[in-house]
DNA sequence: AATGAATGAGAGTTCATTCAT
DNA sequence: TATGAATGAACTCTCATTCAT
């Protein structure tokens, strides 16, 4: 397999992994064949793997993609100067515009991952779990300073968040219309009242 | 088919749907193979068709059994003459308990529903919606009643409490030793607050 | 396996034949299944194996019953003292309403009987030859008389007769408006004009 | 599917449909399994579906290649300028000769016709009706030129030259050996002789 | 005399994957 | 860089058959 990194090669690939990431998300990893991917990318069945070595690594690839500018984006958060309040609304605003920029990818992560391989499932887990701990500890910042209520618990409260911007954004990445802005206000008032003393 | 009615034959076909719910909540629908359904159930492969017509079939009376009396129980709440913080906290715990006594078979609504065939998919989701309608039916009364914002839109906050009973219904499904009953105190509380005055 | 003897038995057993030949000649042997079989009896699937071994027997004894009178009658034709316009009619009559009469089994065992393990078929395709050789006979018989040409090649002529005859019952078997008697005579006619100096 | 223009794919799915042709000859069309097709061509099953949707869609190209020919030439000879005899001549030719050249084809269309879908079946019918009508008009014209008696029923007729053409067709089929040349004279002859004054 | 329940073998079909070109 | 062709394993589903009742 020649200049697999040149950069017209990559540029090929990340189109391809846009690809599976579609089809995956419309129709679940095992309901999506190789070939329907390939179709989406206007290129032949076998000629696919010529960018992935199998299935089951264009599902890591879309996984990764998914989830890493989603993970690092908290990790600036989490390491920003700014008060609670504003931490959640960042979060929010994060995690929910992802899935219009990333388009399917993060539902991906969300919907597919179990079908990983062992290994890759757990390289990606524990990217998952620094996010949720990340926002775990934003939450205990916030009981510290006093903007939340003393009795919150910050596990529940991160699960909370996360499941609200996952029901949420299949919606977004289902109707294109959806004003992704609204969304992101109305969540973080919910969530600024319900945790607020 | 056989005598759909002798006792024996329902009694075993129940069964059969717990397996099939089982399984596609394990492996999704696709992931999983009529042979796995089978055996969780103790037969042969073959023998499923005694029971089921198609995989599919399966598939649909596990999404009826997994929504049908969680969407009953909705039609009580919402008939009941309760304040709107006591129907709340009913829904919420219906929905929760949902995810533990019908094991599975919610969350395969929820997850594999789309690979139903267009007809059948139809008719679930027409019970779907009008869950979501009668939830958002009661938080227009509690807007009505002062018991939340004016400003709370009821659309918005029926999907969000949707939404975060569904992302905590998958945790109670796949840990069986959470506390429910601490999830549903705590989901309660959460939107109780977000959407007060 | 209790008084497979008794009248009763073989009366049902009878009907039972009927059934296989009505269904194998609608889908061939392959194409039905005995479940189809016993439904056309009014039983169940299972019951069907209180009348026979197996399919292929029913089979077997589909093909007997729709070969055996219909040899028979040959018999008496050939061995009966008649002139060969005679014969040649009688056999005509007799294979075009055995299509009428047995209903569907001779078509069977013209379109099924190779389905039949090898010495079934064997003892049946003796019938058959037997049957091609008797009109062979009556077709010699004819030359010697004078009533038809000398350079007729009786056995051409034979599987002629035959040919058409089966072709036309096919046609009779398929709709059962049509006058039998009608072609009977055309065939007749044909056939003997064609041979005839 | 692939790029069905290439020569070599058209080719090659030529050979598929002669390999379904043998097969379905032999064992007929529910009796026989793609297995056995695929091994007649030298491949594996499931590349047979490189050439085929499905066993029926192979079952509706031998149909369609087994009569196409025969109808053209049908067309040609009742348009053609020649006496009835020769008209009826070419047709026995052309028919029985069918049977040595399309190989197994015509045998498939005639026995296994009834398990194709019914729109493909009703446009292959069309085809064979049609033969059957020219054929019709051929028994027509001789009446009226005298050729023939008029007491002539020439639907009669021409199904009695379909069926004794189909019959020893049958018989063509099943052994090499036979000298076609002289059954086309003898069929000739009888149905010459048969219809004339 | 008949049935409900189950079975196991085999069918047609799909599909991820390979590889020469 | 991509494709046509083929493969083999897995899958869903059917069905003849058995057998306790």
């Amino acid at each position: 397999m020649p200049g697999t990194d040149s950069a017209r090669y990559q540029q090929q690939r990340r189109e391809a992994i846009k690809s599976a990431a579609a089809v995956f998300a419309d129709k679940g990893f095992h309901g999506a064949s190789t070939k329907d991917i390939a179709a989406h990318l206007g290129i032949k069945q076998g000629s696919l793997y010529y960018y992935f070595k199998s299935k089951e690594e264009a599902l890591g690839e879309v996984c990764h993609f998914g989830i890493h500018d989603y993970v690092e984006r908290m990790n600036n958060i989490a390491a920003s100067e700014q008060p609670f309040e504003a931490k959640l609304m960042a979060t929010v605003t994060s995690h929910l515009s992802s899935y219009r920029e990333r388009n399917e990818a993060l539902k991906v992560y969300n919907d597919e991952r179990l079908y990983l391989p062992e290994e890759k499932r757990k390289s990606l887990k524990q990217m998952g779990s620094s996010y949720r701990q990340h926002l775990e500890g934003i939450f205990e910042e916030g009981v510290r300073s006093g903007a939340i209520r003393e009795s919150v618990d910050c596990h529940f409260a991160a699960q909370a968040v996360i499941g609200i911007c996952n029901a949420w954004g299949d919606l977004i990445v289902r109707d294109p219309d959806l004003d992704v802005f609204d969304v992101i206000q109305k969540c973080t008032e919910l969530l600024l009242h319900g945790f607020s003393k």
